[in-house]
DNA sequence: AGTAAAATATGATATTTGTCATACAATTTG
DNA sequence: CAAATTGTATGACAAATATCATATTTTACT
């Protein structure tokens, strides 16, 4: 079993203010496995009894609408926590969490962390503050899909995954996506999407190369938005 | 000066979980004042102190667009509170807060916010549960925003303001919107929401008297959605 | 009450975006 | 390795929505 103590994710969420007791009582009852690329962490509706640490890859929180189509609502990488609105809530998850490439995460149940806290304000106020940046964030996104042009959507989203998942060395984003995915956050149709992309290559903005995208001219990215 | 002890809201949030010393001491530091429709508690990038317990009235949160349009991120009445996510988040607000109708509020200065945040978990717990909801209503909201045309949008609008505003005897909507203000709710130019009113009056769905809508199918409303 | 300003209403038109069809490329599977 | 499936690409068209123009109605103001 893993010492959470010495685990590398541990100083990027609420579990930073845990000290080494509490760090020793997650490591004695988490539950660590991995989930492959396509994977399903939870389903929206699950109840769930606790929390899971990523500790590493990335995953989508999405939620199925009406129409058959998944839209994406946040992308959750290495050393975020996933669940806490459904545990603080006490409520099965609105949203479903599918890894996007193969994740290892931690599985903490819900007493302990209910009991961190009331035990340890800090470790509360974190996770609070986590929650406010995320009300935040999708506050942000409500504007941005109910004022923007799906033109406008695409560009800020490629910029945004740039900056949180950085690039290869050869320019292209870390992160792969597929064009239903990328469709997905920006809330359009898929072939809407491939075809803005495709405008964005012959524009220069952008190069494609099968699933490697490169910004290539972000200074035209960031004035269409 | 009120005494919080006899408000008739104290029930309707996280401050439920206080008890009659800490009400008393709200009691003591609070500042209560009107605000008529139409003016505003605070604005979009306003650093706040505080958070305000609405006493009575509407008002609604909404951001500014680079489009020059106001997006509405959600109404908030009567016993809920204002400014929660700044204070946790120590951060100006994102959104700006303008009176709907009349209102009556009590601001409570931050550090006695924070103090109880340390003493009461209870009332850090009912602030956390309140902020998720907000959270859950957001995600809900995108993806409505994403997925839904704008008819289905307008018409789960209207039954939303229904179930959480009521109606006057006369069946009409309590809560009184202008054609912008309902357009901004659902993401869409006035002129769209207003002919999309108009569509629905003709298809006996509504019916339009002045600011007075009525929900006179709400059958058809539901099965448009 | 009378006038100005704002809100509502509606038409004409342009633009954006979605849908359906089809082709091709890439990937998976047996 | 071939066949089948899935993902990407593009065209043609339809539908939804925004924009601009212009009445008409309501509200605010002196």
């Amino acid at each position: 079993m893993g010492k959470c103590e010495q685990c590398i994710v541990r100083e990027f969420s609420a579990i930073k203010a845990l000290n080494k007791d509490e760090l020793l009582k997650i490591a004695d009852c988490k539950t660590s496995y991995t989930v492959k690329k396509g994977e399903t962490v939870f389903d929206e509706g699950d109840a769930l009894n606790g929390i899971y640490c990523i500790k590493d890859g990335i995953c989508k929180l999405s939620k199925l609408s009406d129409n058959g189509k998944d839209q994406i609502v946040k992308l959750v990488k290495k050393g975020e926590l996933l669940g806490q609105r459904s545990l603080i809530s006490e409520e099965s998850t609105n949203l479903s969490a599918v890894a996007v490439e193969d994740m290892q995460v931690c599985f903490i149940p819900k007493q302990e962390i209910l009991q961190f806290f009331n035990e340890n304000n800090q470790f509360s106020l974190n996770m609070m503050k986590s929650v406010c940046g995320d009300l935040k964030d999708a506050d942000d996104n409500m504007v941005n899909l109910a004022q923007k042009t799906v033109k406008q959507r695409l560009a800020e989203t490629l910029l945004k995954l740039e900056t949180d998942f950085g690039i290869h060395e050869d320019g292209s984003l870390k992160i792969q996506l597929s064009r239903e995915e990328i469709a997905g956050m920006i809330g359009t149709a898929t072939e809407s999407c491939i075809r803005l992309l495709s405008e964005f290559n012959k524009e220069g903005w952008v190069s494609l190369h099968g699933k490697k995208i490169t910004l290539s001219n972000k200074r035209e990215l960031q004035r269409i938005i």
